[in-house]
DNA sequence: AATAATTTCGTGTGCGGACACAGGAAATAT
DNA sequence: ATATTTCCTGTGTCCGCACACGAAATTATT
């Protein structure tokens, strides 16, 4: 909590240095036209004293106005997509009023090059700060390079690239996301109880995401040294459900001893759908995100738990963050690690209604 | 999302009904002093446009200050409330821009009197609004009566009186609070397992919020007709740990299958202590609030999991609305059920960190 | 020393809205 | 018809800050 004293206003800084409102401005903003003596003067005013700039006054006076464009995956609605785009929306109107101006720039999310080009005329529209979901890390790094090198500032969203200089970053630990979902998921498991993991064979490569999620469950395995369960690894396709509930009967038919699933993808709906099929709800299963399908099997008892992290405030979070920076001139936080929220049937109404 | 147009002016809406800046400020405000003929043209123009006015602008030009005053109880740091407070502060922070002054009183939560003291000075203070933790029923219902009939708003933190004419409620739905921790605690747990449940005594009555908790909790029990477990009530004091501890050991030397332990109030970190000096650990221990001593124990293994609901966010959002009712005029939702966040060892670590 | 070229600095204006105040128009009183 | 009152309405000032412009002070040039 800073105290920021509100009561200290730039006329009062030139009254105590002695100088006019025009050369504080100009120390403030440090533009220039002012000489050695002056400038002394007004800084050594400012670290006696704590001025805050009042931000209201600032941003009506300002004429300064902000393109920021967001650059994420095309979507179907009900997808984790739209509540990244309403996070986005909400921040929107929200900071309207500080003159800033927010797009969306769509790429599908199945083809590189339309990234790319997206990319480029994002480029050609020289905004003041850029959003980016990096679902494709080379052509995400080629178009962060051109940003550095024009000096516009952009950040990330769902995931990251540590190499690029970007300002923050909002997102899952995956990793241990994927490590709570085994403590949930194994906690009290009779022995030698079989557990499914699916594996989702996808257009284009596994994302980084869920390859993290399966290797902090796979660790949790290791660290606790489970070798009283067995896991069986199962590959869905992303397309064929008919195929995907096929595999899912042999597989049930050859193994007795199911007593958990878990798919590590936003997707588990899907393999809900199945298993209710397969009347095998005794199952216990989880997945991720507030999917309306999933909460949909998460109420029906067909699904026991689903880790969520409220995406919409991350780009709410995000677009705040640049903000800040940009306009405010305060330090943020890169990397921000936002919560790894556990849904239950109980649980899960309050978790949705609260509106903040 | 509401659009709102930003660009019409004052100026602008004047022009339309050809009228002076003055007279649609008089009728935006609907202070008088203009004539049928101007009223209705102004009126006309307000109906065919979406204007919303520059909060910037307002809240810059505007000399009106409020002075709001909270009503806690004194605590310890480390306390839940000490977490209240920190919203409170947070937000005093963010809306001292808007001229609200945030002041904090506290009375003593094992006496009615001092909230009786405190609320006829605030009276007397004038405040323009008043934020209450009613742990008193009786005492609140009184002070809210003196502050209706005063014109001065008011919201409830932590939990509500139905009947007074509050403006915002936030706070858990304590009843579905213990629903959960029943359905966490009981999960699975083998047959004939006992149960052992607290009950505080405390100076005073015992709090609604536990009292709710644990209907909750029983609820589930009677729902799901769990009848291969016992429950174990015990009841401990709330200042002699000594005595505290001798129950519990006695309890341990009788019983033979306890499995499993909670506690309704936020204190589990007593109960944490003494399993862990009887070596059960292997209890499965549930309780409430993020405590310093509660999340040591949590790290520790000893508690298996909190639940939590962020009373600093809490507090911050009542500040908030009352902010969106008084100055920004916009409608608030009156009564807000927060999330119930369920902590673990694995994914507490995330939930402190993150700051918005 | 006089003038030109720079550098430095103070003042004024406007952002959109709140509010005070003066002065004009209409209504009433003299 | 003039004076007085009441009722309306337009204009001006201020809130704190950003920025432009022109004036003053300083330095350079002849």
């Amino acid at each position: 909590m800073k105290t920021q004293n509100t009561k200290i206003r730039i006329k009062d800084i030139a009254t105590l240095a002695g100088v006019s409102e025009g050369t504080v401005d100009r120390v403030l903003h440090n533009r220039g036209e002012v000489s050695e003596k002056s400038k002394a003067a007004v800084e050594k005013i400012l670290e006696e004293i704590n001025y805050s700039p009042n931000l209201l006054a600032r941003s009506l006076a300002s004429k300064k106005h902000y393109r920021f464009i967001c650059l994420i995956p095309a979507h179907q609605v009900a997808d984790y997509w739209e509540s990244v785009e309403t996070g986005f929306d909400s921040a929107a109107h929200d900071y309207l009023q500080y003159n800033i101006h927010l797009e969306k720039q769509y790429f599908n999310q199945f083809d590189a090059n339309s990234f790319v080009t997206v990319s480029s005329q994002i480029i050609q529209n020289k905004p003041d700060a850029v959003f980016i979901a990096p679902i494709f890390r080379d052509e995400t790094l080629n178009l962060t390079r051109e940003l550095t090198s024009r000096q516009i500032p952009f950040s990330f969203i769902d995931s990251m690239i540590e190499e690029a200089d970007f300002l923050t970053y909002y997102g899952q630990d995956s990793f241990q996301s994927g490590y709570v979902a085994a403590k949930l998921l194994l906690n009290s498991l009779p022995d030698n109880a079989q557990v499914v993991v699916i594996r989702t064979k996808r257009k284009g490569a596994e994302s980084n995401q869920t390859i993290a999620r399966k290797n902090g469950f796979m660790h949790f395995i290791s660290e606790n040294g489970l070798s009283n369960i067995e896991l069986l690894n199962i590959e869905m396709t992303d397309d064929d459900e008919n195929t995907n509930f096929e595999l899912l009967r042999e597989v049930f038919d050859l193994n007795s001893n199911i007593k958990a699933a878990i798919t590590f993808n936003s997707k588990v709906c899907r393999l809900a759908k199945h298993l209710k099929t397969l009347n095998r709800i005794d199952v216990r299963l989880i997945g991720y995100d507030l999917l309306e399908e999933n909460v949909k099997y998460l109420k029906n008892d067909v699904v026991s738990y689903l880790l969520a992290q409220r995406p919409d405030k991350q780009a709410y979070l995000t677009v705040r963050d640049m903000c800040a920076e940009l306009i405010f001139k305060q330090k943020v936080k890169k990397i921000n690690h936002v919560p790894i929220d556990i849904l239950m049937k109980e649980n899960i109404e309050y978790y949705m209604q609260f509106r903040e």
